[in-house]
RNA sequence: GGGCGGAUGGCGGAAUUGGCAUACGCGGCAGCCUUAGGAGCUGCUGGGGAAACCCUCGGAGGUUCAAAUCCUCUUCCGCCCACCA
């Protein structure tokens, strides 16, 4: 007979929401903040939601379980993109769309059995939410955080939107992979470079963060030391800065290249006798894409400019040339080329038939080198040659002492660069937050005032599809009186990037009604910061960083007294199917709702905490699924047959599984934990439970297949939720065993056990080995070397 | 090109961190039970071999009494970043 899953999943959801189970209230418990991102309301959650989420609420349900004060909240993500183009295909309001699709997702949540404080609820399209991002966006305006700025920016012309250069993905959009184009706007910034120092250093802070996560934002903040180099330009009194990490191959460089942007090149080519060719060669590099420009394996493109520069170490006369390697965005937007020791200058001045002179001397090589004979640059490591005083150096002595020499003279300056850029967070979106501006004739640029916010983003704009903002449209949103002079003014149109809305959610759930702040200073005090995050790789770099910064000014604002919102970080692995990402494209979805259906959310929660661990992929397997539900029946026939008294035999097992499936649920192991309660079930079916063994194994099973142990654990006479139950602890007198078997080897090869005493000696245990009538044919004709004895474990005798 | 992570039976995956490779599950095989259910229970199940034994953790070397684990070289796969000066 199967269990039957479906009545009591219905009925424990129904009671623990009656009874709010998961209330996370201020208490003299130690508190434990477990977090999940929070979704997007698509409408459906799909295996990857319920795989980050059935993690988050076993460990959850464990810390309760421990005795902790868990905040376990949930809410939604609602604001964005694909609920527009909902609204244009449906000719319906993004509005509608999105509360109705939280209202499917929250039901799909609640089937799972998800430990959360619904109470806390929050989405960040209700303008409570919002008006909070205003009130941010305003205090980063008063400290000149959140800027206004002409850009160049990333103009999807599908979206019809800015992108974020972290939302340009291989040239394309990060949403529609429609290629990017090149537009410059008025823009918002946030100046998340003011906190560049901080958002590397407190790294360290991060020492239960995945070292990739940690690696991956190092490299996107991308802080380099090197020396700016002042070129200055032959029969002129202009200079050319340029930056380099490698200052110990200054007296290499044969020329100098700008990027075609570079503000100087106009007036460097102007009269020139090639002006035209130039220009043309400028506009033809401007139309190309960044993937050509990119790709390391197209030709390095560029163009004498006929100027010279004057190489300041050595007094050269070198060539300025312009081309398309060299990007503006980075650095000065200039280089010094040194083709003996750059692969890409290298490339370049072969092409080019620009000179060369090698600086760097290999180590292993005593025979100096001619650059004609190179086949490719060498960058690495060796002895400065043809650098006038700093010859027999080695290069990285060179770097330090030229970089300093170059500081005295004058000629050049210690630096850092970084690869961080601010943040630019204006779209030319509908379904956002309304940015709280106000465009006066008179007065300029002028705040929305406290009082005033939330500024709130009318719910009827027409919905077109076509051309810019739909808020633009809308002329009660927009025609608005000047807070300052109250002459007719214009409201800003456009809407917050939506990574704003959930780079401080983590804090608004510590008391999502607060009325007065974005969040109770207290309430945050006792709560954060958040102990266990869990969510997607895929948010690595973004959404962390943005909330790292969000929680360093609030820090800033005297609001919160840490650094870090997350203490430890979880990054979930994928679900596959035959290999491949679950996508809709791919048409290879298992949609959990039928797996529910089918087996219970019970099933579905031990299944994919069981089929691999949690940071690795998972191959998801159809016949997996009924190994799971296969177990949870054998686990429900154990109450029809309970004995008066367990054999002691059990209560031994039953003491290793309390302590290896523990320690496994401390290092979110679940895999093993899992395998260790069926280990534990199965020596049950060897000598049959009594009614004690019986409760722990529940207990430990309840974080997992929370439904179906509270069935049983009611079933067994308990009045009160398992939820409440103490986690079971181990008698480590019960893990001794008086006999223990000990491997034999004989040269590392095992040849034998034997079962002695835990307590016999050294000496005895040779004995016993040697004369170990398995191992003795293998010892015959040889004299015993040593003996290696690893007490405990095995002997290995070596002939 | 740079960084990080992988590779273990037919499959998903274990291995106390140098100490019995393949726990647990899936799949397969056999038996039992049967009011024949796609149920349940009990065994067996890495490869070769009749056996004694031998071989096996992507491949090749090395260190060690002892290596999936440490070192060197190498092949393949995944993710992230990328003319970053």
């Amino acid at each position: 007979m199967l269990y039957p899953f479906k009545e009591i999943e219905e009925k424990w959801q129904k009671l623990w929401q009656e009874k709010k189970s998961f209330k996370a209230e201020v208490s003299d418990r130690p508190k434990f903040y477990c977090l999940e991102m929070f979704p997007y309301p698509s409408g459906k959650i799909h295996m990857g939601h319920v795989r980050n989420y059935t993690i988050s609420d076993v460990h959850s349900r464990y810390k309760w379980m421990q005795g902790f004060q868990v905040l376990h909240p949930m809410g939604f993500d609602a604001f964005g993109q694909p609920a527009e183009n909902a609204a244009i295909k449906n000719k319906s309001k993004p509005g509608l769309w999105t509360r109705k699709c939280i209202d499917w997702m929250k039901e799909e949540l609640k089937k799972m059995g998800f430990s959360y404080d619904w109470d806390r609820e929050l989405s960040t399209c209700d303008s409570s939410y919002y008006k909070w991002n205003q009130w941010i966006f305003l205090k980063m305006f008063e400290r000149g955080l959140a800027y206004r700025g002409k850009s160049n920016v990333n103009w999807c012309p599908s979206c019809e939107t800015t992108l974020a250069n972290e939302e340009v993905i291989d040239e394309g959009c990060w949403r529609c992979h429609e290629k990017v184009q090149q537009k410059e706007l008025e823009q918002w910034f946030l100046k998340i470079t003011e906190y560049k120092e901080r958002l590397l250093e407190d790294l360290k802070q991060l020492a239960h963060w995945p070292q990739r996560v940690i690696a991956m934002q190092t490299n996107w903040i991308g802080k380099s030391q090197g020396v700016e180099i002042y070129f200055r330009l032959k029969d002129s009194d202009k200079v050319i800065p340029v930056f380099t990490t490698r200052p110990d191959t200054i007296f290499g460089a044969t020329y100098v290249v700008l990027a075609p942007e570079h503000p100087l090149v106009k007036e460097l080519i102007r009269g020139k006798p090639r002006e035209k060719e130039i220009r043309e060669f400028i506009e033809k590099v401007s139309r190309e894409s960044k993937i050509a420009r990119a790709a390391s394996d197209v030709k390095k493109e560029g163009i004498f400019t006929g100027s010279y520069a004057i190489n300041p170490v050595n007094n050269e006369s070198i060539p300025v040339w312009i081309a398309d390697y060299v990007l503006m965005e980075y650095g000065t937007g200039a280089i010094m080329a040194v083709p003996t020791h750059d692969q890409r200058d290298f490339i370049f001045a072969r092409e080019h038939n620009l000179p060369m002179r090698i600086v760097i001397g290999r180590i292993d090589n005593s025979r100096t080198q001619e650059p004609q004979e190179l086949n490719e640059a060498y960058e690495g490591e060796g002895i400065q040659v043809n650098s006038g005083q700093f010859d027999g150096l080695p290069n990285q002595e060179a770097k330090i002492k030229i970089a300093q020499w170059m500081e005295k003279e004058g000629t050049g300056k210690i630096q850092t660069h970084w690869r961080l850029r601010d943040w630019l967070i204006s779209r030319q979106r509908y379904w956002g937050t309304p940015i709280p501006i106000i465009y006066c004739r008179q007065c300029g640029v002028v705040p929305v005032a406290y009082g005033d916010l939330p500024v709130k983003l009318p719910e009827d704009a027409p919905f077109t599809g076509e051309g810019g903002s739909p808020l633009g449209k809308v002329k009660e949103f927009v025609n608005t009186p000047c807070p300052k002079c109250k002459a007719p003014a214009r409201r800003e149109t456009d809407t917050m990037a939506t990574f704003f809305d959930s780079s401080w959610y983590f804090l608004r759930f510590c008391s999502p009604q607060s009325k007065d702040s974005p969040f109770d200073i207290g309430e945050a005090k006792y709560w954060m910061p958040v102990d266990q995050y869990i969510g997607g790789i895929e948010h690595a770099i973004l959404h962390l960083l943005y909330s790292r910064f969000f929680t360093k000014f609030f820090k800033d604002l005297g609001m919160i007294g840490f650094d870090e919102p997350f203490t430890r970080l979880l990054t979930q692995g994928m679900v596959l199917k035959d290999g491949e990402v679950m996508s809709k494209s791919r048409g290879n979805i298992v949609d959990p709702d039928s797996i529910i259906k089918q087996y219970g959310a019970d099933t579905l929660r031990l299944f994919i905490l069981f089929a691999a661990p949690p940071e690795t992929e998972l191959e998801w397997d159809d016949r997996g699924i009924e190994g799971a539900f296969k177990f949870l029946n054998r686990v429900w026939r154990i109450q029809e047959n309970l004995k008066e008294k367990a054999d002691p035999q059990l209560i031994k097992a039953l003491h290793r599984a309390i302590k290896k499936i523990t320690e496994d649920f401390e290092g979110f192991k679940f895999n093993t934990a899992i395998a260790g309660l069926m280990e534990l079930v199965n020596a049950i079916y060897q000598f049959g439970a009594d009614k004690a063994v019986f409760s722990q194994l529940l207990i430990m099973l309840s974080p997992i297949a929370p439904h179906f142990c509270e069935e049983l654990w009611q079933g067994l006479g308990n009045a009160q939720s398992i939820l409440k139950a103490n986690w079971p602890k181990y008698d480590p007198s019960l893990l001794v065993e008086e006999n223990i078997t000990i491997v034999i080897q004989v040269n590392g090869k095992v040849r034998g056990t034997i079962a002695v005493n835990k307590d016999i000696s050294e000496d005895k245990l040779k004995e016993a080995c040697l004369n170990d009538e398995a191992v003795k044919k293998w010892l015959k004709d040889s004299a015993v070397k040593k003996i290696v004895v690893v007490p405990g474990k095995l002997v290995n005798i070596v002939v």
